[in-house]
RNA sequence: CGGGGUGUGGCCUAGUCUGGUAAGGCGCAUCGUUCGGGACGAUGAGAUCAGCGGUUCGAAUCCGCUCACCCCGACCA
């Protein structure tokens, strides 16, 4: 809102010359959302919570077929519950908003708002938990939370965001440790099929992972600018929230025991990943998958009424015909406007199809189809209408995902001695390397390169290699993942 | 939270230094001409100049405080 930019022919700022300023002017121009009077805390405007809709139906459906039942756990925490567990309190004490005055007077104990559920919903599993016969437990929540940012960016970092946490409590450590990798897959399955974006996954450091978790393992997206977006994480609590609220069960030996927990989540900030990443010079680029509309009808005015009586009756006909097929389609008939304008308006929303009719369309029984993300032309004839929408749609979310996968290669190198690590850090490259595991070396390659893991990736957790950490030199078993965080 | 910057109709800005009662473009409304990649003309609506307080005959402009946003850093899922 108070960019001096000059919005007045819309022209975008190009991607490549300033990111983050085509970035806010991407998210504004395709109208996903704006800033409040709250501060860090951003409006979602309809076509931004369309796309948080999508992630919901999507994921829902996931979730369900596994199990999951969705539950609504209370927006305050009572602050003593924040306090049981250790790590979790220190980990999110910085960020925490707290409500001290209700009801007209001061709160005898003050309320949390939360920044997740874990306290308040563990408080109570205690409570519903008794037998072996009780467990998995495993639940799901769709709802908003607090967390008190320094720094905040619309979608990236907000004050204010919508996620879901799921929850799961189980017998055994194992179970735990395959459910969140499972979560962990989801997530994966989630932003290649439907965001067309090509994560790392893997196991997180000591040190980034969640607080009071034995275990995190995240989905980092990669940014064009060189940055890596936490795009998800899922956590294999081990038994100490369960120890901490004395969720104990009765096995089948009668035995009293501590269960297993994960917790896992996926947040708001996944659409300004999507946002980023597929973005072009024209604006917003969505995958065909979550697009609504995917496809947009254009009637291109002709030389006479007559003329245009036909143009408006094929895009009509042509309208419903998509939407009996089950495209998300939308007619633009708008007269008033020029062509160039409507044009250059679903470029910036980032609608995958646009069809255009006009007069030579009508006359020879076809119409044009014009792909968002490579911008390429073609003519149809009206009766390969579907077949070729749906091929292109399908062609359009695969090249999406391959480019998405180029980013990732091209910005990633390996790397075997901390010079080269030094000269990649300032390239803003993703850097693969041995490190020993120590602390130490990973706050000194923080400080001096601004890198920090990412993660150990899926694939080379249970690899056998060996060389020498790439800051101390002491003997390593597995390379890992370094980037920048956003 | 530290450093820097910004805030003027829905949007982008000029005006602020040097105080005199708000200007332009975009958008919006109506009409007409246009229309195959961001058209044009005419007419019109729309602003207590971020908020609060102060100085002054008079404040968008000077002073103080507050709030929000942007950039850089620290912190953080």
């Amino acid at each position: 809102m108070t960019q001096k930019n000059d919005f007045s022919k819309n022209r975008l700022t190009k991607k490549s010359d300033n990111l983050s300023k085509w970035y806010h002017e991407v998210v504004n121009l395709a109208d996903l959302a704006t800033t409040s009077e709250v501060k860090g805390s951003m409006i979602i405007k309809a076509n931004g919570y369309a796309l948080w809709e999508k992630v919901q139906q999507i994921l829902d459906v996931k979730f369900k077929e596994d199990g999951v039942k969705n539950y609504y756990f209370p927006l305050l925490i009572p602050y003593h519950l924040l306090k049981k567990e250790k790590e979790h309190l220190e980990g999110f004490s910085p960020e925490l908003a707290v409500v001290t005055y209700a009801g007209g007077e001061k709160l005898k104990e003050p309320y949390v708002l939360r920044p997740t559920s874990e306290t308040i919903m563990y408080r109570t599993f205690s409570d519903w938990i008794q037998s072996y016969r009780d467990l998995p437990l495993k639940i799901n929540q769709w709802c908003n939370v607090i967390r008190w940012e320094k720094r905040t960016y619309p979608f990236l970092r907000t004050t204010e965001f919508l996620w879901q946490e799921g929850h799961t409590v189980h017998q055994t450590e194992k179970e735990a440790v395959d459910m969140a990798l499972k979560a962990l897959k989801w997530y994966q399955w989630f932003y290649e099929e439907y965001f067309a974006l090509s994560p790392y996954l893997g196991l997180k450091s000591e040190q980034e992972k969640f607080a009071g978790a034995k275990t995190t393992y995240g989905i980092e997206l990669v940014i064009p600018n060189g940055k890596s977006l936490q795009a998800a994480t899922t956590h294999n609590l081990g038994d100490n929230f369960s120890k901490v609220f004395e969720i104990t069960f009765l096995n089948n030996q009668r035995k009293k025991c501590y269960p297993f927990q994960t917790s896992w989540g996926l947040s708001t900030r996944s659409i300004g990943g999507l946002i980023l990443i597929h973005g072009d010079d024209a604006g917003l680029i969505l995958p065909p998958q979550v697009a609504d509309p995917q496809v947009v009808i254009l009637t291109v005015k002709g030389k006479n009424k007559s003329q245009n009586n036909k143009i408006q009756a094929q895009a009509e006909k042509i309208y419903s015909s998509l939407k009996e097929n089950q495209f998300r389609v939308i007619l633009d008939d708008d007269s008033k406007l020029s062509l160039g304008y409507r044009i250059n308006e679903w470029e910036i929303k980032g609608v995958p199809l646009r069809i255009e009719i006009g007069e030579k369309e009508v006359q020879e029984n076809k119409v044009k189809f014009a792909r968002r993300d490579n911008f390429e032309k073609s003519f149809i004839p009206e009766h390969k209408i579907i077949e070729t929408t749906r091929e292109t749609l399908a062609a359009i979310q695969k090249n999406l995902l391959s480019q998405s996968k180029k980013i990732k290669k091209d910005l990633t190198v390996n790397v075997d001695n901390y010079e080269d690590f030094k000269k990649q850090a300032q390239a803003k490259k993703f850097i693969r390397a041995f490190w020993c595991g120590n602390k130490n070396c990973e706050e000194k390659i923080k400080e001096e390169t601004k890198l920090t893991t990412r993660v150990l990736e899926m694939d080379r957790l249970n690899k056998k290699e060996s060389g020498p950490c790439v800051y101390c030199g002491k003997k390593a078993q597995q390379k890992w993942l370094f980037a920048q965080s956003y």
